[in-house]
RNA sequence: GCCACCUUAGCUCAGUCGGUAGAGCGACGCUCUCGUAAAGCGUAGGUCUGGGGUUCGAUUCCCCAAGGUGGCUCCA
């Protein structure tokens, strides 16, 4: 093996001892590990770094572990360069994390049009690459140099407290405490910071990277702390992973939901009806419907009974549920009528249980599952709607199953893999489950009831199951719903951005609270064991991602308009109408495209509604009683014998694929 | 809920250092009847998000609200 890496020999005391005999390599470390750091340079035969049995780990610039030094280099220049413009500003913490950095800085709130400025600074700072020197310093000597900064006062009194999103300690760790200057030519040291490291060897390995955004973030993310100005920015080892990373974002939001929603006139949200509340326009409605009509058949066929719930109920209900008042602040307030209080339902599981309790139920009748498109209310804070993605109307396709404690477990498993074949059915693959359990080092744990015990058992059930699928287990710890712990499925878009959408719930709270019982086969009342499931989680939500997952290009099945005509003059528009109508008599849906726009203009528009199907009849498809193909891929077929077109068409519509149509590519040379 | 930023025609955006606004697309009308991503000409369309304040005068400056964006916190 053999990497690419630069030299400087006197970056560090232990680099200065190997003698690669190479030029151009760089290298860097501490006390325990030296690091070989590579860019764009020459090649290197690693055998040449081992030098009197010391281990040199060599990392590449683009390695994870090589981006992420990088990144935390960028972060010390980031607040570098906010210290040298605004010497009042106090520093937090600033760690690596995905495609980036984040600097914390207690600061007079600082906008966008500020990172120009810092920007610039950097770059400076970078061009003079400076040298990261890292020092070991006792307690007492961290404590007189951070003096000026409270917030690593805090970190060293607390050895390691503050935690970068990943849970590791960027500023301290490893027991002892260590601080890294930025040393210039001259032996000046321009700046430093209380930090972990490891270092790139000089901030000219920073050679691509940018501010991205600002923010407030709460110290040691506890919103009781103080609000901290957080400037985010990210780095790559090239110049060109820049660029494509900036690319990538940009194709990123393209494909935004809210923007195609608007493009594609799919929905909309109204100042006037509220916040998070969207209204779905018949081209959503379509699709939504296919949805649901999709799922409901599915759940049918699963075992499900079909039932209905109001969206309100008296608030008595949700005390014994015990959603009051453990959820509460997630509800909308209640509703008065003459003293009697109501609220909106922001959940139906307390309806179903009713349906159950409503007559003596038989362990013959268990697993008993009940199924609705329940639409839930949930006041979310004002910050947090987003998009179809975060909503205060929530469509869940939520069902709820009953079975004996021994049925649990395959009831679990059942549900599990119903879910994910479901998702695939809409395309989504990349899957990944999280596993969501009680707060067990007691910090929340009142938000939780039961006890241990069931705990426990509810958890070790879910945990196998989620093992037994084979899919990647994420553990999540305190994420449990307050009466029982969760698998919830993470599903990938197409840009690989993940979100969560189903959930499995074990409940052994709510069947006690409301008293649940079944007659066993030796005549005894039992306690039945709830389990809560809902596979898109929310059909707003999933129509959310699905829109981003085909950026728009809806398989047929789901398609809104699924085939456009467009006649090349609107002497054809007849004939085209005739064949559209053949189509429609198959339930496909259709659209004439009658404008008094030119054909050209007419392809444009279809392909921007991402419409599958073009089909496009001129004087040579008339003549020859055909019509021509344009799919959205941009490829054709012409010329296709009306009959066989309606076929063609018919048949993908009611396979439900969820890959393009498009122009069978040639054979290769059949004769050669 | 917290911080920053944003809100001008249906959409995307100019603009006004305080003197009540403009383009492209879209819509509508007319002409053209055309073979695979934008024909030409014309017309209509705006209490410059809402309310209050400062000012002779506010779309522009200040305050409040609503809605949105990016984060934080939260998320059954």
């Amino acid at each position: 093996m053999s990497i690419n890496v630069v030299v400087n020999r006197e970056t560090t005391p232990e680099a200065r001892a190997v003698d690669t005999g190479t030029t151009g390599l760089d290298l860097f470390g501490d006390d325990r590990s030296i690091v070989a750091m590579a860019v764009n340079g020459t090649t290197v035969d690693l055998a040449t770094l081992v030098k009197d049995g010391d281990q040199i780990s060599p990392v590449l610039m683009t390695s994870p572990e090589g981006l992420s030094i990088v990144r935390h280099s960028a972060a010390h220049v980031t607040a570098q360069a906010v210290q040298e413009i605004y010497p009042e500003a106090k520093l937090g913490i600033g760690p690596p994390i995905v495609d980036g950095f984040y600097y914390d800085f207690q600061m007079a709130p600082i906008g966008p049009d500020e990172l120009g400025a810092i920007e610039k600074k950097m770059q400076a700072i970078i061009k003079e690459r400076q040298r990261f020197v890292r020092r070991v310093v006792s307690d007492q000597e961290a404590l007189h140099e951070e003096a000026n900064e409270p917030f690593k006062l805090e970190l060293i009194h607390d050895k390691g407290g503050a935690s970068a999103d990943d849970g590791s300690s960027v500023e301290v760790g490893g027991g002892e405490l260590t601080i890294y200057d930025n040393v210039r030519r001259n032996g000046d040291v321009a700046w430093k910071d209380l930090c972990r490291g490891p270092h790139v060897p000089h901030t000219g390995y920073i050679n691509a990277v940018a501010l991205t955004r600002t923010s407030a973030a709460y110290w040691r993310g506890d919103q009781r702390n103080q609000q901290l100005q957080r400037i985010y920015g990210t780095a790559w080892a090239t110049r060109d992973d820049l660029k494509d990373y900036q690319h990538r974002m940009e194709e990123a939001a393209k494909r935004d939901h809210r923007k195609l929603g608007a493009e594609l006139d799919l929905f909309s949200f109204h100042e006037h009806v509220g916040s998070g509340l969207p209204l779905v326009h018949p081209k959503g409605g379509v699709i939504k419907r296919e949805m649901e009509d999709y799922v409901r058949a599915r759940h049918i066929a699963e075992g499900f009974q079909y039932v209905g719930t109001p969206h309100i109920a008296k608030e008595d209900l949700f005390y014994t549920s015990g959603h009051l008042p453990y959820y509460a602040e997630g509800m909308f307030p209640p509703l008065d009528d003459d003293g009697q209080a109501y609220r909106l339902k922001a959940m139906n599981c307390p309806m179903h249980n009713l349906i159950f309790s409503s007559r003596g139920r038989s362990y013959r009748e268990l697993p008993l599952r009940f199924f609705e498109f329940g639409t839930v209310y949930r006041n979310e804070k004002s910050g947090v709607v987003q998009g179809l993605t975060r909503v205060r109307s929530i469509t869940q396709d939520d069902s709820h199953s009953y079975c004996t404690p021994e049925q649990a477990p395959d009831e679990v498993r059942h549900l599990l893999r119903f879910v994910l074949s479901l998702l695939r059915d809409f395309g989504m693959t990349d899957i990944v489950l999280e596993l969501s359990t009680r707060d067990e080092d007691g910090k929340k744990k009142d938000k939780f009831i039961g006890s241990d015990e069931q705990w426990a058992k509810a958890t070790k059930i879910l945990s196998e199951i989620a093992d037994e699928t084979g899919l990647k287990v994420v553990d999540d710890p305190g994420g449990a719903a307050y009466y029982g712990p969760k698998i919830s499925v993470q599903a990938s878009d197409a840009i690989g951005r993940t979100w969560q959408m189903s959930t499995i719930q074990y409940d052994f709270n709510q069947p006690e609270r409301f008293g649940l019982e079944y007659v066993a086969s030796d005549g005894s009342h039992q306690q039945p064991v709830m389990i809560h499931s809902a596979k898109f989680g929310s059909i707003e939500r999933f129509m959310g991602v699905l829109i981003e997952h085909y950026a728009g290009a809806f398989p047929v099945w789901l398609a809104p308009v699924q085939v456009v005509g467009i006649p090349v003059a609107s002497s054809f528009n007849a004939y085209l109408a005739d064949v559209l109508g053949k189509l429609e008599a198959h339930g496909v849906r259709t659209e004439l495209d009658a404008s008094d726009d030119r054909m050209q203009k007419k392809i444009r528009n279809a392909q921007k509604q991402k419409i599958p199907f073009m089909l496009i009849v001129g004087e040579q498809d008339a003549e020859a009683g055909s019509v021509s193909f344009r799919f959205r891929d941009g490829s054709q077929r012409n010329g296709v014998p009306i009959e066989e077109a309606v076929e063609f068409v018919r048949d993908w519509v009611a396979s439900r694929r969820n890959d393009d149509p498009k122009a069978p590519t040639e054979s290769p040379d059949p004769v050669a």
